[in-house]
DNA sequence: CTAGGGTTAG
């Protein structure tokens, strides 16, 4: 009933197949939510409850639109019915239903065995988890606790691991001592998913702790867990330590010192970044001579690692040896060897290589876009670069911010504030919200004209107030644009006064602002003010 | 997709 009054009157062949589709998903999900609501019948004192029933209707909601796009996908006539419409009325019938779930929740709970009743309770944890709904897959898994069903340590690891990923570190430490404490014991993913939580949060020493505690707690750690531990060291760049580490932790291994695939990558790349190519290569040969299978990732750190060094010859002979052994480059690999031909100035080849990308069936992604289009503009080919941007609006891909802030900085750096604007108003149309950076390239595009069209500076005074008027805050490189703009114009009160204003703000301040009003005193004969800004510069880095 | 490696960066 309610479905036909939300899709209105019509019974075109498509709302009839919507309808049908409802009909068919709908119990899965109604099945779902009453298992949830079948043991809530106390309240919890849970933190996170207060969101629960929003997580389970957005949970509920986001399978229905998955599945609806993908029925949707399948067909390719009939299909002119406004999307939106159906998922608003979706919305509002699972509204309703819940409220209905909610009145059966209060009459009996719905009858089934405890088995599939554990399965289905546990699968719901999992993909609250999987879907960032940690708060909702908690408060399931005590429900659960309390009826007496205890959910196995792979549930739990997903919860765990949820955790960790949102840096919620102490939760997990909780989740980590129950489990201990009753059951199921934490094993070595538990273990690894939270070490990995450590060192995502830069608390590294407290990772090698929970790793060393990990053998009295009679877990064994694993290769992942020396992974996970060797990564950590090498990006605070302790390679040294990293080795260090390994060869400690094989020692104990008896001697069955198996190195594999992604420490050998891990180490290779820590290698090559701090320029010790050699050491690099020796890995890799190492790697051949153990008969370790390498693969994708070990050939993408290998071809970064000669780009990194400039060596753009070597990159793309293993380019061509991975081809010829099989592996089929992925995108990574294409940005990769892009972005070392960009930086190098060699567009046109870049170019050319984005051609090739484009046939093998590689799809190029924001990055390779953001890396080409910034790459045009530095070498000031600034109309192929808009190229790109339209190209990439054509297949209805929305640039990211980053990628129209560049574009609206070339337009600015070669003094076109039209098409700096335009692109901007263009952005906006997108529904892209301009951000520090794109009010920074804008003021920089105003200060540059008023450098040598004296008179716009209030332009960009404009923008800084548009800025502030939007919620967005200034930064030290809007700072400095603007006392470059005033000192352009010979407002030398006004530039002390921004740049009193970064000195009370307490940004970070580099030497660009001290050397921009160093310079226009001396410029001005005004030696005793030049060497006043030097004074200041002096004090500060005591 | 129970846990580990690679590409961008005004």
């Amino acid at each position: 009933m309610a479905l036909f009054i939300a899709c209105g009157e019509s019974s075109s062949p498509v709302h009839i197949q919507i309808l049908r589709f409802l009909y068919q998903t709908f119990d899965s999900i109604k099945l779902n939510v009453a298992r949830i609501f079948s043991n809530s019948r106390t309240c919890s004192d849970d933190d996170n409850l207060p969101c629960t029933l929003n997580d389970i209707m957005s949970y509920v909601g986001d399978q229905c639109r998955s599945k609806t796009r993908h029925w949707f996908s399948n067909k390719d006539s009939d299909n002119e019915g406004n999307p939106q419409a159906v998922f608003n009325a979706l919305d509002l019938i699972l509204k309703e239903n819940l409220d209905r779930l909610k009145t059966m929740r209060d009459t009996g709970p719905v009858r089934c065995t405890l088995e599939t009743d554990y399965r289905r309770h546990v699968a719901v944890i999992r993909d609250l988890c999987l879907g960032g709904k940690i708060g909702t897959a908690l408060w399931l898994r005590r429900k659960m606790i309390q009826k007496g069903t205890v959910p196995d340590v792979l549930t739990h690891n997903y919860l765990v691991n949820e955790l960790c990923k949102i840096g919620d570190l102490e939760k997990a430490d909780h989740v980590i001592r129950e489990m201990s404490e009753m059951r199921p014991s934490p094993n070595c993913a538990t273990y690894n998913a939270f070490i990995t939580g450590y060192c995502r949060v830069n608390e590294l020493d407290k990772a090698l702790h929970l790793f060393s505690t990990m053998a009295n707690n009679g877990i064994r750690p694993n290769r992942v867990t020396h992974n996970i531990l060797v990564h950590a060291l090498c990006k605070k760049g302790l390679l040294g330590d990293a080795v260090k580490f390994l060869g400690e932790v094989l020692a104990d291994d008896d001697g069955k010192a198996t190195s594999d695939v992604i420490t050998s990558t891990i180490l290779m790349d820590s290698y090559f970044k701090n320029g010790d190519k050699f050491q690099a290569l020796a890995l890799w040969n190492d790697m051949f001579q153990k008969n370790i299978q390498t693969d994708i990732v070990a050939y993408n750190v290998l071809i970064n690692g000669f780009c990194l060094n400039g060596d753009i010859s070597s990159a793309f002979a293993y380019f061509c040896q991975m081809l010829k052994r099989g592996f089929l480059p992925d995108v990574i690999t294409y940005n990769t060897l892009l972005n070392c031909l960009c930086k190098q100035g060699k567009l046109d080849e870049a170019s050319h290589f984005y051609g090739v990308l484009s046939k093998t069936g590689v799809a190029p992604d924001q990055i390779s876009y953001k890396t080409i289009i910034q790459g045009l503009c530095i070498h000031g080919d600034i109309v192929k670069a808009r190229e790109f941007l339209l190209s990439m609006l054509e297949k209805s891909v929305v640039p990211e911010p980053h990628i129209w802030n560049v574009i609206i900085d070339g337009y600015g750096r070669c003094g076109d504030l039209s098409n700096a604007f335009s692109i901007r108003d263009l952005m906006l149309s997108f529904g892209v919200s301009s951000n520090v950076f794109t009010f920074n390239a804008l003021i920089l595009a105003e200060t540059r004209g008023a450098s040598c069209n004296l008179g716009h500076i209030h332009l960009a005074l404009q923008l800084y107030d548009e800025m502030l008027r939007r919620g967005i805050t200034p930064d030290i490189i809007t700072y400095t644009e603007l006392i470059k703009g005033h000192c352009a114009r010979g407002n030398m009160k006004e530039a002390e006064e921004v740049f009193a204003k970064i000195q009370t703000l307490g940004l970070a301040i580099d030497h660009i602002p001290f050397r921009i009003l160093k310079k226009r005193y001396r410029r001005m004969k005004e030696s005793d003010k030049a060497r006043d800004i030097h004074q200041k510069w002096l004090l500060r880095n005591k």
